[in-house]
DNA sequence: ACACGACCCTGTTCGC
DNA sequence: TGCGAACAGGGTCGTG
């Protein structure tokens, strides 16, 4: 589910209510998820104040003076605030503030992760180590991306989901980038020409933006802070439309589906090349 | 360096 | 209708 538009609208969100004020409470029922120590991770947030939240890709963080809650969501991880009585199935932690707004963290897989991280030094963050410069950062130019790709034989679907390289695409965002860049997902990274990443930087940062605007996509279950949808799975052009036609113009092609990695890819076989 | 598989989990969908 | 297999938007680790 959560790609960087998908966690930026929450963040977002969660920004908007809680900033300023003190945790009052944090109630771990899965200490697994915790990186570290559970006890340590809930007594050093109680009775600080969020200051501030932020982001890196896929990862987001409540700032708390130099410290922070850092939040990898996986594959079915939500973050919202939670109203009503009783918390849904798989709440793995909630964090009560002072006006008694409850953020829950509801994750069925469990392949998300929480971790205490020190602001003054990400890279010493378990879920922050592997993780790159974020997508949307002016640092990520095509001249960057066209000197890290040069290195790398492999497919430039799965450069672009290396979240070493640049932070907060993943499979769903990849197909719809490249579509728009008009690359084939299986071209050796190592093999763009100058013109093809300066369209996959502009695409990148068209369609992550253009989601966030949108509330993210919502293809079962993400929410935003408040637990509303988005609707960004509107305006995806190849992601889960196989056997449906092109919607470049002038295109008459077909979406194709194949496999990378074990993963879908959606393409475009006549304008991706 | 890289391809590949196993693994971490549950919920939903699909085919028989 | 029931049941098991396959699959899903995340990532890590070990092997060859």
């Amino acid at each position: 589910m959560p790609e960087l538009p998908e966690v930026e609208t929450i963040r977002r969100g969660l920004h908007e209510r809680i900033v300023h004020q003190h945790v009052r409470e944090i109630l771990i029922h899965r200490p697994e998820i915790i990186v570290g120590c559970p006890d340590e991770f809930a007594t050093a947030f109680e009775g600080n104040r969020v200051t501030s939240t932020g982001r890196r890709g896929k990862v987001l963080w409540l700032a708390f003076a130099r410290q922070g809650l850092c939040v990898h969501l996986g594959m079915s991880g939500r973050l919202y605030l939670h109203n009503g009585s009783d918390h849904p199935p798989h709440t793995h932690l909630v964090v009560t503030m002072e006006d008694g707004a409850e953020v829950v963290y509801v994750d069925p897989r469990r392949f998300g992760r929480l971790e205490r991280i020190d602001l003054l030094d990400l890279n010493t963050s378990r879920i922050l180590r592997n993780v790159g410069t974020d997508a949307l950062d002016p640092a990520w130019t095509a001249q960057r991306l066209l000197e890290e790709a040069s290195v790398h034989s492999i497919a430039i679907k799965e450069f672009l989901l290396d979240q070493t390289h640049v932070a907060g695409v993943g499979n769903i965002y990849a197909s719809e980038i490249l579509h728009r860049a008009r690359v084939a997902p299986h071209r050796p990274a190592n093999r763009l020409s100058a013109a093809e990443a300066k369209r996959i930087v502009h695409s990148t940062r068209e369609v992550l933006r253009a989601a966030i605007a949108a509330g993210g996509t919502t293809i079962s279950d993400h929410t935003d802070a408040l637990g509303r949808p988005g609707t960004y799975q509107h305006h995806l052009r190849v992601y889960d439309r196989e056997g449906e036609s092109c919607t470049a113009s002038g295109c008459a092609g077909e979406i194709e589906r194949t496999v990378q990695g074990g993963r879908s890819t959606y393409l475009c076989p006549v304008c991706q090349q």
